[in-house]
DNA sequence: CCAATTTCAGCACCACTGATATGG
DNA sequence: CCCATATCAGTGGTGCTGAAATTG
């Protein structure tokens, strides 16, 4: 119970400070997650679809996401050759380098809120990584499916 | 980092199941939040401003709050005596009756998705705990005043 | 003809800002 | 006269549902 209230508490604060760090570079949070998601993809480009898969959120925010990134020149539709259903969310450079620094001022802070070491956020990490495989939360396996909601 | 991600994904993975077995009680998070307090209280009634500090959300924000328990019938509005200038809210009985339901349920799942024993649950408020001081979260301490925001 | 993908309109919720009215 | 409290109107953001359009 003390656990739960601890989470949504934490969770409260860390988003605070982090929206206040993203807004100067146009981001929010769900924006930035956005983004780093296609940082990391392979192509630099990932369908709104499988967007909506990883970022846990209903297909129509998506759509309202991308439109805010591509207001602000991070992101570009583009078409998919091979499926011409979808549309393709593409990271730009300006969009890489955004990302870049937003990462690394995050990482310079420590998120502005975290006075526990190494091995600490290790401990967090490991707790909360079998609460959300219970859950059904997908993680970073790949091949690993999240369930319905 | 993994750390922070994972308090943000627990979160966003509690918060979904509170607010299912909330809904038929007429109840979202931030209501039974609210709720709660008012339940806690030694009086059973708080002025707006004491919930807005306990809660730590805008003042507007908890006339809001307010609004909505009053319309489910579960607080009701009384002027302060001693201070006319403030407005309590003072929980019914239909309020705490509910305020007791939705805390059995919450407990009787262990919030639907903790796997965690209660050892287990202890090391994460514990750790998280120094993180919330850290960030200058008034935790349970009674004199112990927030920071400003 | 059916299924999948995206978009759009509309709704609900939360939280904030700024202005206003009332009272200490 | 200034400060504190609560309310109201307005805004921005997120997320959903359900319907439409396009394509497989």
């Amino acid at each position: 119970m003390g656990a739960v209230t601890s989470i949504m508490r934490a969770q409260q604060i860390i988003l605070s400070r982090l929206n206040s760090l993203l807004e100067p570079l146009d981001l929010t949070f769900p924006r930035y997650e956005a983004l780093m998601i296609l940082f990391y993809s392979r192509r630099g480009a990932l369908p709104l679809g499988k967007l909506s898969d990883r970022l846990q959120v209903h297909r129509a925010s998506v759509t309202n996401v991308v439109d805010r990134l591509v207001a602000s020149g991070y992101v570009v539709r583009e078409p998919d050759e091979r499926d011409r259903r979808t549309v393709l969310a593409r990271i730009t450079e300006t969009g890489k380098i955004t990302a870049l620094d937003a990462t690394e001022q995050l990482n310079a802070t420590r998120f502005g809120v975290v006075p526990l070491d190494d091995t600490e956020c290790e401990s967090i990490y490991s707790l909360l990584r079998r609460m959300r495989l219970g859950a059904g939360d997908f993680m970073d396996e790949p091949g690993h499916q999240p369930l319905p909601r």
